[in-house]
DNA sequence: GTGCGTCACTTGAACGCTCAACCACGCTCT
DNA sequence: AGAGCGTGGTTGAGCGTTCAAGTGACGCAC
């Protein structure tokens, strides 16, 4: 039993930092969201993946690893943006075990509503604090951690080449 | 109404990388504090930031900045845990608005057992990804965001001189 | 010294998330 | 063809979080 490395002082910094943006951040966006639209951050999200897809649709194991999220919350979630009319379960026509999450043109009308005001608060609340080389550096640095917790999630795949 | 400035490519990546560390680390951290203890991420926050102050106690509004939390989750999570009896709730005695939440001796040594595993997990899935410059830029970085989010919140005035 | 506004918290209900159990399907092996 | 295993997804219970309302206590004005 070998005594623990404990945080040096930047470190610490780093990490406290970043505990704090992980509260404050969501709860910020959830904030501005649910006031513009009843809409949670995560509700959002699925919406916007679904929107960048191909035909407006994924299965649900697809669009689970577009949100970071377990399978079970996102089929809760998906419940209830259906019952809203803003997404349609369906069965997939060659694999039955498969079901496709669609956004529906109501649903795509209330995320074009809402993006603007939602960029905007990404903007206020987070971006306009960073100039342009520390964006490109937290995008390098935020891409490491993703890739240390899951090596093969979506977004190291975004802009990569493919073999 | 103008048109919404949209993200760039780097904004764009910076922000999903954002997002999912935000889903992904504390669910990695969480998971380990959970089969560690029955602990949740939160609980080990509150009790960490106790264990460093002066006597091991805090105003709960205090407890509630160090954590960057509502009063009320706050309130719940200390009830909680003072059933266990890692904390203890004591009247200020000078001012009887105020509640003060203690660390007991159990609550200590509980900490104290569960800080190497959970010390470990940080650098496992997170810090060791990265090197020493990176750790410094996003210590940097993390710090603006935070100012801009809460431009006095308490990570701010650690290192810094005051007037 | 008596209102009156504010501060520091607490509470309960509604909602969201996690976890474990479950079901249905497809694939492989024999 | 059928047994067994892995995959894709759903469900319900339990717990955690949020939100709005409520409770005292302090402090300032007059």
């Amino acid at each position: 039993m070998t005594e623990p490395r404990w945080l040096n002082a930047d470190e610490r910094r780093a990490w406290l930092a970043l505990l704090s943006i992980n509260t404050l951040l969501p709860a910020a966006l959830d904030n501005q969201l649910h006031t513009a639209g009843k809409v949670s951050l995560f509700d959002y999200n699925v919406m916007a993946m679904l929107s960048e897809a191909e035909g407006r649709f994924l299965p649900m194991s697809q669009l689970a690893a577009r949100t970071s999220s377990s399978l079970s919350r996102l089929s809760h979630v998906v419940a209830k943006l259906e019952k809203r009319g803003w997404l349609e379960r369906r069965p997939h026509p060659r694999d039955a075990r498969v079901t496709t999450a669609h956004l529906s043109d109501v649903g795509m009308a209330t995320l074009e509503a809402l993006a603007p005001g939602h960029v905007e608060a990404v903007r206020t609340k987070f971006l306009d604090a960073l100039t342009e080389r520390d964006v490109n550096d937290l995008a390098r640095i935020g891409e490491k951690i993703v890739a240390r917790l899951d090596d093969d999630h979506w977004i190291l795949r975004e802009t990569e080449s493919r073999p």
